[in-house]
RNA sequence: UGGGGCGUCGGCAAGUGGUAAAGCCAUCGGUUUUUGGUACCGACAUGCGUAGGUUCGAAUCCUACCGCCCCAGCCA
């Protein structure tokens, strides 16, 4: 738990869509005997990240929905790439979002042995074959989409003549490559994948679970559909582009000596502005050292959410906003930072930080004077309790938060202006002290000792309230401010001779080693996520030690202030032709503005 | 020159023939506020890729066209 431990209220709040109008159905018409038993198969392979979230939520989501279960079944029938060190991370993060499981996680490589008997029945009732083409052979006798495939030389082999070398292959008789087993469907069908699918494959390779036990490992088109039938699944969804295999997983499922016969239903996957959601890029962001690991805060992996400060319920909750469709969209990223706001902000306790600190001095306060403010650690959940907040003559604000020349609608320090020091007091600006440089380094301020506890005793209008720390009380500690990893909404979309790599953002992590923040959060544990008044939500990170707090900026809080200023300055209103002029029909399909990314 | 999908507001997405299209995010305006946060109120598609057709009536049915995505791994 990264926020607070409380109850992480499920909402159902998704709206409707066809795999729940689908299930339902099926359920209605008696299907599947009205049993819902889904499953969720990543291959071992590389971390979760937040499009494997929604395939989680909908997988588990509608078992759980009607009152069935969702197996967590490792696709590993490919030992290339495969690691039990995936299989932790991967288990820790699906537990994480709040999931569970149906009994022990599985894995495809247990059901080898039925898989191998079920290949050899296929021999036999003559619907596979030993191929002993090479690769390039194959590639080329299989065609294309405008020519028919070539059955292969080898395709009417006797049943005994396959039987005997299939199990030489598993017996490693052969080199890789030597022999495929393939399925003997129909080389001129119009669907590739009916063009006599590869079932098994010569792979000399040690399995991180069967260790060397196979060399022969079965292709997802056969493994898949057989996992499915041997636990039992009924609903079996996956993702838009295994609509094409389809025919395949209903012929592999037909012809094998099995049961049932699941359904496999297909859902768009996530995209997401301004992220990457292919492993393999992600990999390469990893190995290259764009970023610090497969947890850097800036990566979209959930293990990485989660050391950001991330809640698993705004991912969930997300998750079922933005719906499940036949549609391959990308969902505007304001959506999820929405989510993670509307979390934390329910369940963060707060307190006041100073990211770049300004002194301000309060002359018309005892040298040797203190007060302690108690302020509440939610301001709409009393249970949340107080903390206490040390005050003195000498104070550290934002430097943010005072200007020399104030602009139009500024609330907060300037030179001659009141404001309220939250919880605190009321102070005025009396003086500016600068540098050599001519860089402020001091406020000078007095306050009104009648203010205390931050309210004006007259009933004057103070609008403007700063955070702010005691000189004396505060801790250090070391704040970074992440960003948007990519500068641009679709990172995919590159120009010639230049890769998704060229939008990093450079900007993506500013450190500031020098930040203040009141004494009370140091006691807060590394994991939790709270926020600094006024700036953003933080999560103490794990490099955290004794002397060293460390803080992971979460997200920004919305900044309206900013968003003024901006408008301000801009002078020219560029948002009016939206209005009323009903610009004809919408044009620019590929070019969205998007949210302009928070500054570092 | 194939096969499989998909086209509803800036983004996601309801809607499944009934009489002028939910919701959320974003955007804009306002109220409350000791977070310029939160909360709350309001605005935001005479329009459903285009063109025809069927019908008393169509985003929903039919036809044609256009556009976008996926498929030619011994990856999943």
């Amino acid at each position: 738990m990264t926020t607070d431990g409380k109850t992480p209220e499920r909402s159902e709040d998704g709206p409707s869509n066809f795999v729940r109008e689908l299930i339902a159905a099926d359920i209605e018409g008696g299907k599947h005997g009205g049993r819902v038993q889904t499953r969720f198969p990543p291959e071992p392979n590389g971390y979760l990240h937040i499009g494997h979230a929604k395939a989680i939520c909908v997988d588990f989501g509608m078992a759980q929905e009607f009152g069935g279960q969702c197996n967590l079944r490792f696709d590993d029938t490919n030992p290339v790439a495969e690691d039990t060190e995936f299989v932790e991370a991967i288990q820790r993060d699906i537990a994480w979002l709040g999931f569970e499981w149906a009994g022990e996680p599985r894995f495809a490589s247990d059901y080898f042995e039925r898989m191998y008997e079920c290949a050899q029945h296929l021999i036999r009732e003559g619907l596979a074959y030993v191929d002993s083409q090479s690769l390039e052979a194959i590639r080329e006798g299989r065609g294309n989409f405008y020519k028919p495939g070539v059955e292969s030389p080898h395709r009417e082999r006797s049943v005994e003549e396959n039987l005997d070398l299939f199990a030489r292959m598993r017996a490693g008789e052969f080199e890789e490559g030597a022999h495929v087993l393939r399925a003997k469907i129909d080389m001129q069908h119009a669907n590739l994948n009916m063009r006599d699918p590869l079932l098994y494959r010569i792979l000399k390779q040690h399995h991180h679970r069967t260790g060397d036990a196979w060399c022969i490992y079965p292709m997802y088109d056969y493994a898949h559909p057989l996992g499915d039938a041997i636990e039992d699944i009924t609903h079996s969804l996956c993702s838009l582009e295994f609509q094409d295999h389809r025919p395949l997983y209903d012929w592999v499922v037909a012809n094998c000596p099995v049961d049932t016969h699941p359904e496999q239903t297909e859902f768009g996957r996530l995209n997401l502005g301004y992220t990457i959601v292919s492993k393999r890029k992600l990999r390469q962001l990893v190995e290259e050292k764009h970023v610090d690991g497969w947890d850097d805060p800036r990566m979209p992996t959930l293990s990485a959410l989660r050391r950001r400060g991330v809640p698993p319920e705004s991912i969930v909750r997300f998750c079922e906003r933005i719906g499940v469709s036949k549609r391959d969209g990308v969902v505007d990223v304001t959506l999820f930072e929405h989510a993670i706001r509307d979390r934390l902000n329910e369940v963060a306790p707060r307190y006041m930080g100073v990211l770049r600190p300004l002194k301000l001095v309060i002359e018309n306060y005892p040298e040797d004077g203190e007060d302690v403010f108690h302020a509440p650690l939610h301001p709409e959940d009393e249970s949340y309790g107080r903390r206490d907040i040390p005050f003195c003559r000498e104070l550290y604000i934002d430097r943010e938060d005072f200007r020399e020349e104030a602009p139009r609608k500024w609330f907060r320090l300037a030179p001659g202006k009141e404001v309220r020091l939250r919880y605190a007091c009321l102070v005025t600006c009396t003086e500016v002290i600068k540098d050599e440089a001519g860089e402020v380094v001091e406020l000078r301020c007095t306050w009104d000792p009648a203010s205390k506890g931050g309210k004006a005793p007259d009933g004057r209008k103070v609008k403007g309230t700063l955070h702010w720390v005691s000189a004396r009380h505060a801790k250090p500690a070391q704040v970074r401010l992440y960003d948007r990893l990519f500068r641009v909404e679709n990172p995919l979309d590159v120009e010639e001779g230049k890769t998704f790599l060229d939008h990093v953002n450079p900007d993506s992590l500013a450190v500031l080693a020098d930040a203040r923040v009141e004494p009370a959060l140091v006691e807060v544990e590394a994991g939790r996520t709270v926020q600094l008044e006024r700036t953003g939500y933080f999560c103490v990170d794990r490099d955290t030690t004794e002397g060293q707090l460390v803080l992971n900026r979460t997200i920004t809080l919305r900044d309206s202030w900013a968003k003024l200023e901006k408008k301000l300055k801009g002078g020219a209103p560029m948002v009016k032709g939206q209005k009323k002029g009903k610009n004809k029909k919408k044009k620019n399909k590929g070019e969205q503005a998007g949210g302009a990314p928070d500054k570092a």
